[in-house]
DNA sequence: ATGTTC
């Protein structure tokens, strides 16, 4: 396949065969994949077949190989024009996303309490695979409300405030979700579930802001330097992941009716407007409010935590999805058109002065949060006017070599003491988990941040060094 | 990612 370099960052791939929009991979020639161990760049061309595509099929600095499409991958469907929407373009885990909690503390004030506050936080964040969490909800009823108000019913029944909400996507809840396109099957899954963290690169990290290349914009976020952090990253645990399976299958099923075929039966779809889609799109819709009840409940679990062991209080920088599919008005070679925009591993980046901000951020945009690997920094951006994709970007390091490989190769018990040593306290992380989200696994999340300011899709703001970190 | 193979 031939990647031509239009500039140092953004290569394009031309239409070729099905191909109905060129690829377009953000990305440093270093970062790019390689084609013997990762197959992302194939998916990239494939998503390009897909009908109603429109501009192209993008790829982030931080792309690997996912489910049907890449994860770092972007594609906008014309809703109005034959568009479809596709459960692997969001993946398994719906609504997966990061949220930003600052503490009214400094750096050199955690010394001291380090030890109490991680084993505070190592007991009251529950996390792994299976049960366990802050809030087991009181049967399909309370359930309901959750899927319908996401985050503004934890923060209602559970405690929180109107920053919660202001400061995180939507709102804190997206409108359009309907409960009756989730299974019995996802919803008991999710029941004993809302306020924990699942496992793989899940996490609870916290971090210290170590180095600010925008005052104003970190000012207006709500953060300076050597301020202590909690970052938190998970999603829909096994209702989402539920949700995403039964739908694949109903897709699957219907293609045939549309007429529609893919290269790929892992990019089963049906068209925005079929009774198909719509059943996906409000399960799904489900799925993101329940996320963001999920981290709604951790946020407000680690500020207890922080009120008893330190008497401060986090305040809530913001909350954004990186595996979201959303209807989006965007201008489309000069015309405004309702689209599709799949975003699976990427991360939404409103510039400044976007209708969809809360008026604290008008001025300086969304903040975008992006995790690095574990032990490694984490970065803060802010979107920018312009920015291509959709106004999207990378979602974190993005994985370089397989949880199998990485396990092969990394022993755990190395890997913690070398974390210790750096002073970076670890909780409740499995020996296999530990060494499966290695760093030595990961890209230098450096590199992708560079690449995607590089590329225009984001600016730099703050980055984070981790201090400690809870896992499952 | 995931009651890590209904």
């Amino acid at each position: 396949m031939e990647l031509i370099e239009e500039t140092p960052y953004r290569f394009r791939i031309d239409r070729h065969g099905q191909m109905r929009v060129p690829g377009v991979v953000y990305a440093s020639r270093a970062l790019l994949p390689d084609p013997a161990a990762d197959r992302s760049l194939d998916q990239v061309v494939q998503v390009a077949t897909l009908p109603g595509i429109v501009g192209a099929s993008y790829a982030m600095p931080d792309m690997h190989w996912g489910y049907g499409f890449p994860i770092g991958g972007v594609a906008a469907t014309d809703v109005r024009d034959g568009g479809v929407v596709s459960p692997g373009g969001v993946g398994f885990d719906i609504s997966c996303g990061v949220r930003l909690l600052a503490a009214d503390l400094d750096r050199r004030e955690f010394g001291p309490v380090r030890e109490r506050l991680m084993d505070a936080l190592g007991r009251d964040i529950p996390r792994g695979a299976g049960r366990g969490a802050v809030w087991t909800l009181a049967g399909q009823p309370e359930m309901a409300r959750v899927l319908r108000e996401g985050s503004r019913y934890a923060v209602r029944r559970r405690g929180g405030g109107d920053r919660d909400l202001y400061r995180c996507e939507d709102g804190g809840a997206v409108d359009d979700a309907d409960p009756e396109q989730v299974s019995a099957r996802a919803i008991d899954r999710g029941l004993g579930q809302v306020g924990s963290l699942g496992s793989g690169n899940h996490f609870l990290e916290v971090q210290a802001v170590e180095e600010v290349y925008d005052e104003r914009v970190a000012e207006a976020f709500g953060l300076r330097r050597d301020q202590v952090c909690v970052m938190i990253h998970c999603g829909s645990r096994g209702l989402g992941h539920q949700i995403c399976t039964d739908h694949v299958r109903a897709m699957e099923k219907a293609m045939p009716r549309y007429g529609i075929q893919v290269p790929d039966r892992q990019l089963a779809c049906a068209p925005v407007e079929s009774p198909e889609a719509r059943a996906y799109l409000g399960a799904m819709a489900a799925a993101a409010n329940y996320a963001r009840a999920n981290r709604q409940v951790l946020g407000d679990a680690a500020d207890r935590v922080f009120r008893a062991v330190t008497g401060r209080t986090l305040e809530l920088v913001y909350d954004v999805s990186h595996n979201l599919a959303k209807i989006e008005t965007h201008e489309v070679d000069g015309e405004r058109r309702e689209l599709c925009v799949h975003r699976k591993g990427a991360t939404r980046a409103l510039p400044p002065h976007h209708p969809d901000l809360p008026p604290d951020l008008r001025e300086v945009g969304q903040p975008v949060l992006i995790p690095g690997s574990m032990g490694t920094a984490s970065y803060v951006l802010t979107g920018v006017p312009g920015g291509g994709a959709f106004f999207s970007t990378c979602h974190g390091a993005g994985r370089l070599r397989s949880r199998h490989q990485a396990a092969k190769s990394v022993r755990a018990k190395d890997l913690r003491r070398d974390l210790e040593r750096r002073g970076i306290a670890v909780r409740g992380a499995s020996a296999r988990g530990l060494a499966e989200e290695a760093p030595a696994a990961y890209k230098d999340v450096t590199e992708v941040v560079a690449a995607a300011e590089g590329a225009g899709l984001a600016r730099a703001v703050a980055r984070l060094c981790p201090l400690g970190v809870v896992k499952g």
